[in-house]
RNA sequence: GCCGACGUAGCUCAGCGGCAGAGCAAGGGACUCAUAAGCCCUUGGCCGGUGGUUCGAUUCCACCCGUCGGCACCA
């Protein structure tokens, strides 16, 4: 461990905004909530002040058109999927200090605030340009809402930006027959005024600190952002013709609104402050923003896919050094997909086919632990990752039941029935015995390096080879023997299985937390889970323990196919003719 | 088309200049405290292909093939 003064002392974890257009699957966890929150858990553990904030992104045109096919109102669509991702964050065991939404009073005057000042700061341009229009819904189109026939290709459902059959990026005028997804009416151009953010501005400063990332930030990020850098940035738009979003604070512009990708990575440092209100000190959000703080005592890191590498990587950094006086990202540990079947989870797509569920039906279905452990062992840190059911089940059984719930239970259990549940006094411990305990010491350190590193799965398999070496160092000592023909031995061994336990239950708790907080209950302690620190603490002898019971649940694949059924009815019941 | 990432054991994935790794699957063994769980051993790989750099390449470079992603109005 280094000196304990040169560590940072405030962590700001920022994880994605996830879009309330509908509901999240699980690869947004996977990429984003679950590694999040395991690094949030860890920095707790580890004594750091940690500020975790997110909210649910309220703002855009789908959202609109999703409430235009319901007859409903944008606010409400959004309210009611921020309901459904809000619960299903807090049912996965999210730790946010604030999960909030982009629809606060609070956060229009930061955006505004930050609109202003890069305005004020010649950091935002007004241009014109045609765009398309619908004349029937009266509404301006983003690209992708107009179809038509693509002219490299042919294919007829082609969008406006981007052609799903060759691939090619298209101009939406430059479609044969294009047609509005909305009412079918023939686009017009129009002309339309917008600002830009002027990313050009920003090249070389956002060069150089980006550089200065490399050794820090994943390899995939790094390239993926001086890719950008290096074709040039160009400006971008940051308003639109809207009437569902933050009013641009302009006169003139009353009719537009801020777009949702400028106004949601504000989101960060709003929540932030409410969060700092609601707290009743509105400065103390300043702990994790102001840059003039002495340079290492404040880390921020944004916890996204890869999708969203672009806006954390280079366009918020650009809005933040064009601010000027707050924290720029310490790492944006960006996560590859999670695939199901090879294929890219599409948003769009429910889960009729692939069975791939939301994640509050998920939830619904299995533990959080379970689930956490599935997408943290598999997280895709480097590169796509694929799920399946099998694996899933696979996994829960044959890694998280078997090695590490079988480990605590076997223990647990044993001293229940023999020892009346009291952790027996241990004798003179011998070298098997004073090398488990060293696994401890060094399973702590291991761990807290790869997590340090936002290394989460290698942190999660250093915890897991230690249940493993408990299960090994339990074979080779036999307590059920040595029950009978030596006591002594038989209770130095348990004695050293329950500091493994324990030890197990702080290894695991940025993982699996439901499960750790049971452990820490069988393990009889009297202090709160949430004050545990991340180092070894000894159970002393004549403890009597908790209740225990297993901590996991084992799953076979016919349960796993009843449960998919009652998620899918429709598509699964039997004798259903194809399609 | 341009740019990028990836291609490692049957499967899911690590490793990334110095004798190819883990888990699962497959085969064998000793045990029984435990959710028939756990432990030990074995089998299994031209590290996508071809060239190059190097004393040495799975690792670095170039090209090719394959898969996926991005190409700035989806967030």
């Amino acid at each position: 461990m280094s000196d304990e003064s040169n560590q940072p002392r405030s962590i700001l974890i920022g994880v994605a905004w996830p879009y309330a257009n509908g509901p999240r699957h699980i690869g947004h966890a996977a990429g984003a909530n679950v590694p999040a929150d395991v690094f949030a858990r860890y920095q707790r553990l580890a004594g750091r002040n940690v500020l975790m904030v997110s909210g649910s992104d309220m703002h855009g045109t789908p959202i609109t058109f999703v409430a235009d096919q319901r007859g409903t109102t944008p606010r409400a669509v959004a309210e009611e999927n921020h309901a459904i991702i809000a619960d299903a964050f807090r049912r996965l065991g999210c730790s946010f200090d604030l999960y909030t939404t982009t629809l606060t009073e609070n956060h229009y005057r930061v955006t505004q605030d930050m609109f202003l000042r890069l305005l004020e700061r010649d950091f935002l341009f007004e241009q014109t340009a045609i765009a398309a229009f619908d004349p029937e819904a009266e509404r301006f189109l983003p690209d992708r809402y107009i179809e038509g026939v693509c002219p490299h290709c042919g294919y007829r459902a082609a969008r406006g930006d981007q052609c799903d059959n060759c691939g090619r990026t298209l101009d939406p005028f430059d479609l044969i027959e294009p047609r509005s997804r909305l009412s079918g009416a023939t686009p017009i151009p129009r002309e339309t005024t917008h600002y830009f953010l002027d990313l050009p501005k920003f090249s070389e400063p956002l060069t150089a600190w980006v550089e200065s990332k490399k050794s820090v930030w994943r390899p995939n990020v790094g390239a993926f952002v001086l890719n950008w850098l290096r074709e040039g940035l160009k400006p971008r738009a940051i308003t639109r013709d809207l009437d569902w979003g933050v009013p641009v604070p302009v006169e003139g512009y009353e009719g537009k609104r801020i777009y949702v990708w400028f106004d949601a990575v504000i989101g960060y440092l709003s929540a932030s402050i409410e969060w700092a209100e609601r707290q009743g000190d509105p400065d103390a959000w300043k702990a994790w923003w102001d840059a003039e703080q002495d340079v290492d005592t404040i880390r921020s890191y944004y916890f996204i896919g890869k999708d969203n590498i672009p806006f954390h990587a280079l366009i918020w950094p650009a809005m933040l050094l064009g601010y000027g006086g707050l924290e720029l990202p310490f790492d944006v540990p960006a996560n590859e997909f999670l695939t199901v079947g090879g294929q890219k989870i599409s948003s769009s797509r429910s889960h009729t086919t692939d069975q791939l569920p939301w994640l509050h039906e998920a939830l619904d279905l299995f533990d959080a632990d379970a689930l956490r452990y599935f997408l943290t062992i598999n997280a895709p840190e480097n590169r796509d990752t694929d799920f399946s059911w099998d694996e899933f089940l696979r996994r829960n059984n044959d890694e998280l039941v078997a090695t590490y719930g079988n480990a605590v239970h076997r223990v647990l259990r044993f001293i229940g029935a023999r020892l009346d549940g009291i952790v027996p006094q241990p004798g003179e411990l011998r070298d098997e015995d004073r090398d488990m305990l060293a696994q401890v010491d060094a399973s702590f350190e291991r761990a807290g390096d790869r997590l340090e590193k936002v290394r989460l799965r290698d942190g999660l398999t250093e915890a897991m080879a230690l249940a493993h070496r408990l299960n090994r160092y339990l074979d080779v000592s036999e307590p059920w023997k040595r029950i009978k023909d030596d006591p002594e031995r038989a209770h130095t061994s348990l004695w050293v299985s329950v500091q493994v336990i324990a030890a197990l239950r702080t290894l695991t708790a940025p993982f699996l937390p439901f499960s750790a907080a049971k452990v820490h209950m069988y393990l009889g302690e009297t202090s709160a889970f949430e004050a545990l620190e991340w180092r070894p603490v000894e159970i002393p002898a004549g403890r009597t323990l908790g209740e225990t019971a297993p901590l996991f649940r084992k799953l076979d694949d016919e349960e796993l196919a009843a449960l998919l059924d009652r998620l899918n009815p429709e598509t699964m019941s039997a004798g259903e003719p194809e399609k």
